[in-house]
RNA sequence: GGUGCGGUAGCUCAGUCGGUAGAGCAAAGGACUGAAAAUCCUUGUGUCGGCGGUUCGAUCCCGCCCCACACCA
């Protein structure tokens, strides 16, 4: 049977390292699920694995999109599809790394089969809302849709947004398309990495301090004139573009990349540990997980 | 030395026409199905700089002191 085997954990934890040394033990390759690394565009700020480790192992969805393209979960479930069945073509395991945990969802449960949405009615709810504000988004939800409204998140209008234009190009409520969990047609083992808070926020702050370094000033300097992407709105490159346009310093641009860096950790954290299949581990513990992964696929 | 403006939650500040105080950020926890490194939800007792005075009652008024900043000498 095919098996995918899962590494997740948050950001700075030891994911690449690890993986790295599985896919040269299971010989075969790393399909990336990180909503960041797949931008040509961006490398340090990113965290990109290295040209070394890139050459050691073949990864996909790495560095293969451009910040102006559209990527989403929808966008990756069919490439990491695509890159699961070339390697499956030729062995039966393959490794899925990183920290997007919507993205490895979004492959190993599938998404919902909700019709996509003409370019022109997302814009339209787009500008309604950048035109009207939350208000008017959540009247038009209220009135059109009080069954989501009832039940939805009523305040975040990334959802509001979504809910809208999904009505809007369907006539049908997005609750209508949402059906949850499908079973993978693969056998899905999934490992964490962990490591306790402190630690895990000093190697953040460490790393942080090591892409300065690197040079991610003159890597953001590079991007002024996409800002505008979403891709941009990453942590590490809108703190630096603050600074660049003297709305901070660049202390304070540092200081608060670490910190939203150690929120964005929290926040992996939070969606990981909530999903009970998967088993824990440090980033060290190589051979551990190896006879773990043995012992079960 | 003088004058002015401040000293309130870890930080930046609001406020109480006198009845012991609240926002943003942080922090902690949580959610999450086509923007996900995004977005959203929950949690706020702190000698209201110190000591006195007035008052039934002061963080708020008065006096003195300490500290910070600005200006004048």
């Amino acid at each position: 049977m095919k098996t995918i085997l899962v590494i997740a954990g948050p950001t700075a934890v030891g994911k690449t390292d690890l993986a790295v040394h599985l896919a040269e033990t299971f010989q075969t390759s790393i399909i990336s699920a990180d909503s960041r690394q797949c931008y040509r565009e961006m490398d340090i700020g990113v965290a990109r694995p290295s040209p070394e480790e890139l050459k050691r192992v073949p990864h996909y969805f790495i560095a293969t999109h451009s910040v102006t393209e559209t990527v989403n979960a929808a966008v990756f479930t069919e490439e990491a599809q695509r890159a699961a069945d070339g390697i499956f073509a030729t062995r039966d395991v393959a490794l899925l790394v990183g920290g997007t945990g919507l993205y490895i969802q979004a492959f190993t449960e599938g998404l919902d089969d909700i019709p996509p949405v003409p370019r022109e009615t997302r814009n339209a709810v787009r500008q309604g809302y950048a035109a009207n504000g939350m208000t008017w988004l959540q009247e038009e939800l209220k009135r059109k849709d009080p069954q989501w409204y009832a039940t939805g998140e009523t305040q975040n209008p990334h959802r509001l947004m979504r809910a809208l234009e999904v009505l809007e190009a369907t006539g049908q409520s997005i609750r209508a398309f949402q059906k949850g969990r499908k079973e993978s047609p693969y056998n899905v083992i999934k490992v964490g990495l962990e490591l306790p808070r402190d630690v895990l926020y000093d190697r953040i702050n460490k790393r942080v301090d090591q892409m300065m370094d690197s040079g991610l000033e003159n890597e953001v300097e590079g991007l002024q004139k996409f800002k505008t992407e979403k891709a941009l709105d990453t942590v590490g490159y809108k703190e630096l573009f603050d600074y660049l346009d003297g709305k901070t310093t660049k202390e304070n641009a540092v200081a608060l990349i670490k910190q939203h860096t150690r929120n964005y950790a929290k926040r992996q954290m939070t969606w990981f540990k909530r999903d009970p299949d998967f088993r824990w581990f440090g980033p060290q513990e190589r051979e551990a997980v190896t006879a773990y992964l043995n012992g079960i696929s």
